[in-house]
DNA sequence: CGTAGCAACTGACTCGAAGTCATTCAATTA
DNA sequence: TAATTGAATGACTTCGAGTCAGTTGCTACG
């Protein structure tokens, strides 16, 4: 039957044109001040039918957010296609993160939504279960590629990768969320360029991670001197 | 005129238990669930008498959440308030923030609320200077501490101490938001204990700060053995 | 006392937005 | 052409934040 695939391809093309819509207007306005009603005239349909694709409006808005998991998942699978050493792919994998951060500031401001409890009851187990998944596959990036650089000898073997994974990202977020909202404060009133910091603590977490003889192979500077 | 007094200090008796309401409607149902109705019928008053003491719904949360400040702050002062050598204390601060976590969950999980930027649009000038305030009064004790190591020769001196700290409170506090939201997850998908990594990168981080002569001097374990 | 004035308080109301559902419309099939 | 199906609609319901005209009760003053 074409005629039911043809269907099947014209609801998911719709899907998709829904959550353009909402993009945009979640990204001029944010969760909570956007309107169900606005989406619907930027998508050029109805608000009941809005609700015949998504269930609600924080579905709706974690289907954008899983475009952005998509996006710097991505872009993780591109830094890390290389033939470069594995040492260097794992940096690549922090400087792609502040590029993503830089570049789609908006899809980065959306996880802070996922790291709000509170908000996840509102939230359809299918949507919230395909966040994970794609979660888990971005993890899973970092961690093999910590793996191989302690298979290879320049991690240290008492490392756990996964353990490892957590510390880097806590960090680099950490201080991302910090330049997204606050950098002025931290400049003006604590005199602290965290351009730098994120700089220098990726330096030093790296540094920790080493083993002897990576330390001498590589020329990173470390925090001090 | 006493009488004058007596009804400032009603007044300021009035803000004080509707705050203790809505600490507990807060506390129980969150930002987003949690309805004015709800709270006024705990403060046995109406609505609109919680608009007389409050400009709105936001407002009010931030004033329970300062709430939550002060008492991280005195806990902070206590633990830096010894005199142990100081990077015990700098150890103590950062026990004494995980004490929090564990011992104000509700506290520690409304500071959500003041990381993403979008809600920021809502809460009156007056609260954001209030917040903004006993923050800085947090950050000058962990500064000031570190600037203290420094001094004494147990901290490296070309490290900035405001950037200092916020690389440990970025790492602590990304750890425990993890902790918080997806502890299981983490221990059942990637076999991580988040409480491991919490010691492990805390200790990686101090002895990364420490001079020559103050890791001679300490017991601490570093994150590799 | 009585009463005028005032500040605190009230709750019915407005307004806006999420989500629903009986109805309409259009494509497909018989 | 008529019947069937399912996609789309938008008026409606519901709920909750915030408002404001009116009430209450305390204080001061005649």
């Amino acid at each position: 039957m074409g005629i039911q695939e043809r269907k099947e391809r014209e609801k998911e093309h719709r899907r998709e044109e829904i959550l353009n819509a909402a993009q945009s207007v979640f990204f001029e306005k944010g969760l909570q001040t956007a309107t169900m009603d606005e989406i619907a005239v930027a998508a050029e349909l109805s608000k009941g039918t809005l609700y015949l694709y998504y269930k609600s409006k924080e579905d709706l808005y974690l289907g954008v957010m899983i475009r952005g998991m998509e996006i710097l998942h991505n872009m993780f699978i591109e830094a890390t296609s290389t033939d470069e050493p594995t040492l260097i792919k794992i940096k690549n994998l922090g400087d792609t993160y502040y590029r993503y951060f830089q570049e789609h500031r908006n899809f980065f401001r959306m996880f802070y939504f996922f790291q709000n409890p509170q908000f996840h009851t509102q939230v359809s187990p299918e949507m919230m279960s395909s966040c994970q998944l794609g979660n888990q596959k971005i993890w899973k990036i970092v961690i093999d590629l910590i793996q191989q650089g302690i298979n290879e000898g320049d991690i240290r073997p008492d490392i756990n990768p996964a353990e490892c994974a957590v510390i880097l990202w806590a960090n680099s977020n950490g201080i991302m969320m910090r330049m997204d909202t606050q950098q002025d404060y931290f400049k003006n009133m604590l005199g602290v360029d965290l351009e730098d910091v994120m700089q220098k603590s990726g330096t030093m977490l790296m540094q920790s991670m080493l083993t002897d003889s990576a330390k001498r192979k590589t020329s990173a500077v470390s925090y001090a001197s």
